[in-house]
DNA sequence: TTGGACTGTTACAGAACCGTCGCATAGGCT
DNA sequence: AGCCTATGCGACGGTTCTGTAACAGTCCAA
């Protein structure tokens, strides 16, 4: 596995289009993409280029999305590797099954690129040493994901699951700003109805939370359009 | 493309019963809605409208869809908009040509309307995102639409969310003259009444915002005309 | 069961922003 | 120059958006 540098996705996905969109969108969030186009070229290349993550249609001609994932969930040399299946169906039932062949996630097309992007960066983050760089870090903010922790300067804070994951999405992209209704989709999860002024309050904790020991509001409000950090 | 307000959509069909249902389905579910009849008229109108989507209908007289979807894609400021085909043709072989060709979905006549309208909400929500990375610039003005920020020379400008939708609409076309009816159009959106003054009275508060800090005014009034960036 | 931590919703006040009006001024044509 | 129209600008009332506090419901552990 790539340890430093730029994490490696295998994107296998069989409609060109599709692919090339992602494989865009992959490579401007830092990740080296290598694309396969069906399960038999995918299989070889996890050997060949062996990827830290693999984004991987569901139905495809001859050997199919899930028929890959099985075949690499048994092997414990590729056991390891999170591999998040797209499907177009959104049926419960093809949820489980994917999820029985060992997929660690799981997204429905369409999707929105910026929830994929952020369910890969989540998977990357989970198998990775917490050693190697994964602390993610804005100004004098420090977030360990696997340790659930935030420190402020020197300071722990003690913040709500909501807040924590709030953080995170936010922390991700500094700079950017998210929507409210973005952030309902990558906080809350997209099946879920809220209210977005749910949001509001959240990160109005979140603040509160980050601001209890001093310090300058990290979160910028842009009016109309949702917030960001820094 | 229009950032916010109704998304557009191109309908390029040659017949008018189809078009006219197409139409007036897509307005209902809250499209702004051009068409055109042929396959010139549609590359004259991606250039004017800026289109969000094209609905492209595969056989037409003289300049064909599927040359009309060639030539799109050939050309790398319309290359992003996502062309949906509409054929009489099932067979495999043109759906794969179509897909060459780099139309981004395919669907057959008779096809259902609930069908095509879910079809373009798709491509809409896939593309959407990815107008992310890109940073307009004009002279020593700077534009991150992704974090909404605006910079005149090294300061940072504040800014109105009209003012800002504004200016973005400007600066994807330095030197373009818009009138206000188009202003209106693009910033406000299709189907609001508000008077062509309050054009004037943004352009104005612009203006303002982004000569706070010194600097000439980058905006040009042409008298009779509109305005535009330059 | 009880208590605490957390969540989603609502209400309200203050702030930011918007659209329109009236008038002053500048531009262009005869 | 003189006239007419288009534009710039300040002010104002109304609307929308946001921050915060309060509250009731849920979940889980002790």
């Amino acid at each position: 596995m790539a340890k430093g540098g730029q994490p490696r996705v295998l994107l296998v996905e069989d409609e060109p289009a599709q692919r090339t969109v992602l494989a865009y969108n992959l490579e401007a969030e830092g990740f080296a993409v290598t694309q396969a186009d069906n399960g038999e070229d995918a299989m070889v290349l996890v050997d060949e280029e062996e990827p830290d993550i693999i984004i991987l249609d569901w139905m495809m001609p001859k050997v199919s999305g899930i028929e890959v994932c099985r075949r690499l969930k048994m092997r414990p040399e590729t056991r390891g590797i999170p591999i998040i299946m797209l499907s177009a169906r959104a049926e419960e039932v093809d949820r489980i099954r994917g999820l029985e062949t060992g997929a660690d996630d799981y997204v429905i097309k369409p999707y929105s690129v910026l929830e994929l992007m952020a369910r890969a960066r989540a998977q990357l983050r989970r198998v990775r040493p917490s050693t190697a760089g994964v602390v993610l870090e804005h100004e004098d903010i420090r977030l360990d994901p696997e340790s659930h922790r935030v420190y402020r300067g020197e300071k722990v804070l003690k913040l709500g699951p909501t807040e924590f994951k709030l953080l995170v999405t936010l922390m991700e992209r500094p700079g950017r700003v998210f929507s409210r209704e973005q952030l309902l989709d990558l906080v809350w999860g997209r099946d879920i109805y809220v209210d977005t002024r749910t949001v509001d309050v959240h990160v109005g904790r979140l603040r509160k939370s980050l601001m209890l020991h001093g310090g300058a509001d990290p979160v910028r409000t842009v009016r109309g359009a949702g917030y960001s950090l820094g």
